[in-house]
Order: C-alpha cells, then sequence, then structure tokens
DNA sequence: CCTTGAGCCTGTATCAACTACAGACCCTAG
DNA sequence: CTAGGGTCTGTAGTTGATACAGGCTCAAGG
C-alpha cells in the first residue's frame, strides 16, 4: 500500500496505531493485507492531510464519510473553519514576508559589520 | 525578565537550556538575576522568531552578532534564504487556499448527505 | 511568630505528525 | 546456502515550546 498511494510506510503504520486507519486483516504470518477499500481511505486521509487538515479534522471528517447519515452542512462547517484558518496563515507570513524583503532590501550584501538585517532585529 | 520581555517563563529556561540564552548570574539562593544585555538579547530571539527564523537560525543570527567580524554578506545569505523559504509557503498556502474555497463554494450547505468536500477529497 | 500566597527552582512529561532506528523474523533468487 | 530485501514490534528522536510536580524562598498581614 505503500508503494501504490506514494505515502510513508511508516506513516500508514502510525495512522493506525492512533486509529485513523483501521486494524487490517493479517495472514498467517502477520504481515498486514490491504484491500481497495484501504488504500481509498489512505488516499482520503493524504489528500485532506496535502489540504493542511489536521490529523483531528482528518478524524472528524472520516466519521461524517463513516456514517451516511452525515450532512453536507456538517461538512461545510470543518471546511469553512479551516479555511479561516488559512487564510490567517497567509495573512501572517505576508505580513512576515514584507517585513523580511523590505529589510533585505537594505542590506548592502558587502563585507562590511553594519547590516541592516541585524539593526531591524536589535532595535528596541 | 519574563514580565520586561512578554516572554513566558518557561520559554527564557528553555532558550538557557539549549543555549540561545546565557546561562546567567544567580544570587546565593540560586535564584537568575538578568541585566540589560540579556534583555537586548531575548528581544533579539523574539523578533527573530516573531519573523519565523527557526531557533537554528537564530543561533546562526546570534553567532554573528557576537563575533565582531560579522559581515553584512554573511547575514544577508540567512535572511535571503529565510525569505525563500516563506515565500514558497505563502505559495503553498494560496494553492490549499484555492482548492478549499472552490470546493467550499460548491457546497449546497443543506442537509443533504451529499458534499462537494467529501466527493472532491474522495475522488482519485 | 505564624500563615498565606506568590514567585522561583529543577526535572520530567506532553503536544503534532511523523521519522528513524534496533532487533527479529520471513521469503525469494542465485 | 547465503545474501538481499521485505516485514514485524516497539521505542526514541524531531521542533518549539508548554504544563505540571514537588520543593524552596520571600514579603505582607494578623
Amino acid at each position: 500500500m505503500a508503494r501504490a498511494t506514494g505515502c510513508n510506510l511508516e506513516t500508514i503504520r502510525y495512522y493506525e496505531k492512533i486509529g485513523i486507519m483501521p486494524d487490517p486483516p493479517r495472514n498467517t504470518k502477520g504481515y498486514r493485507s490491504y484491500d481497495d477499500a484501504h488504500v481509498r481511505r489512505l488516499k482520503f486521509v493524504m489528500r485532506s492531510r496535502d489540504l493542511g487538515f489536521t490529523l483531528e479534522e482528518v478524524r472528524g471528517l472520516l466519521g461524517l464519510v463513516d456514517e451516511q447519515s452525515r450532512t453536507c452542512a456538517e461538512v461545510q462547517v470543518i471546511a469553512e473553519d479551516h479555511l479561516t484558518d488559512v487564510r490567517a496563515k497567509i495573512a501572517d507570513l505576508k505580513r512576515i514576508e514584507r517585513v523580511l524583503s523590505d529589510t533585505v532590501a537594505r542590506c548592502t550584501g558587502d563585507a562590511a559589520p553594519e547590516c541592516a538585517v541585524i539593526d531591524a532585529l536589535l532595535e528596541a
């Protein structure tokens, strides 16, 4: 399954340990054997993680997928909360980018011991 | 110093333990006593962390501050590397934001069990 | 003088989300 | 028969803190 999905082997077992993935059936030698349902579930997890959902959020989404009674409205709440988080992180990083690039732009980049970056960090 | 800088007490001791802050002198009862130089250094660390430098990067910057021979060019390399990282993170988050907001926009938000978000995550 | 509350001390455990072993077993090809 | 790869379990390490537990010290109030 690691090869089929590109997911790290250890990560799959980690997901199993924390209950994100179900305990798979084992063959006589104790080797795990996975089927299509496992692969689909893992891909779901990987896509969710890739979109920045935490494992707890993924757990919530999986719970909604598992029970047939889930509603679009429930999923929407989780996704919109997450979207708000993502937008806040972008705003933060943009502020950092602005400050950094302004400061670096004042760097002469020469061998002098004066540096605008250090000065900015040292300023009260 | 925690009060003077707004830095969490435990964090200051953590910085001391990992060598970001020097071991301060102690009074007879073993209490740490800090002076202005400590406060300035901590503020430097806090501002650097706030700009997203890792503690290892902060350690590098502090090393350059400590030795008089540091050059603007050395600092510039660290800052520009970091700026590249920050820009990459922004690009990543923007991609996520796009996918998420497109998907959420297709949510009806009603009580139906069909949901565009789940569908998007389930798609191969 | 005694108590109470606050502050400081050390050391360890916890968080997220993995990753990286160690040491053992199993299986296949040459 | 052996060498290599794969799998198994279980534990420790990563980053950047934060949260105690259990103990000492100190100043103010009664």
